[in-house]
DNA sequence: TTTTAATGGTTTATATTGTAAACCTTAGTA
DNA sequence: TACTAAGGTTTACAATATAAACCATTAAAA
């Protein structure tokens, strides 16, 4: 049977996130903005929803208009990103055949 | 930018009953739930969207138990299917820089 | 010839989730 | 001291997913 997808990863946003955070490990809140398109309500949800996961680590730095948020991949985060990526591919491979079993 | 991703693809069961469809061209009902280990009420409401979005079309034959429903995927949910999964390349590919660009 | 049960599927109420508008806090500045 | 702007958060609402309860038909048993 087809392996279950973690629906923390199985999400737009927050797979976008993980996905860009893998290419340079952290990034900050108005750079992920910027490169998702995401209202910062909707990514200010999403980003603690994969910190709740263990998947990134969001660190605050000052207050007010110079602040910044930070946020961090774990390992966790990294090792999960590669098991969904496994996952997916049952399911994306399923017409070439090329799948195990 | 990440492109977005098909809201009716994007949902685990609705994609494993598309990757069944497109190893298999139809499946029954009863194949799907077997395959998937969907519900019958959740199996019933994800074939109707994909039916409604034009990926797959539904087939009865017959009525009480000996009754059959069968899903055939059409060329439209081919091409979807394929425009996802090159859509989802460019997240899972950040990491290796292999996307274009 | 009524029950009774079983099959194949649908409806629909509920829970969960996603989204963005409205809001808050702090800092600079006029 | 206002007033503005930046950087985020809250939270109310919309959309979605899920499965329990239900329905229709048929076959078999009583």
């Amino acid at each position: 049977m087809l392996p279950s997808l973690d629906p923390v990863l199985h999400q737009q946003l927050r797979l976008a996130v993980m996905s860009l955070l893998l290419a340079r490990k952290e990034a900050d809140f108005l750079y992920l903005i910027e490169e998702t398109g995401a209202t910062k309500g909707n990514l200010s949800v999403q980003i603690r929803k994969l910190e709740e996961a263990g998947y990134l680590q969001i660190t605050k730095k000052g207050a007010g208009p110079a602040s910044r948020t930070t946020c961090t991949i774990t390992e966790e985060g990294i090792t999960a990103f590669e098991k969904y990526v496994n996952a997916l591919d049952a399911y994306l491979n399923q017409s070439r055949g090329t799948h195990q079993g």
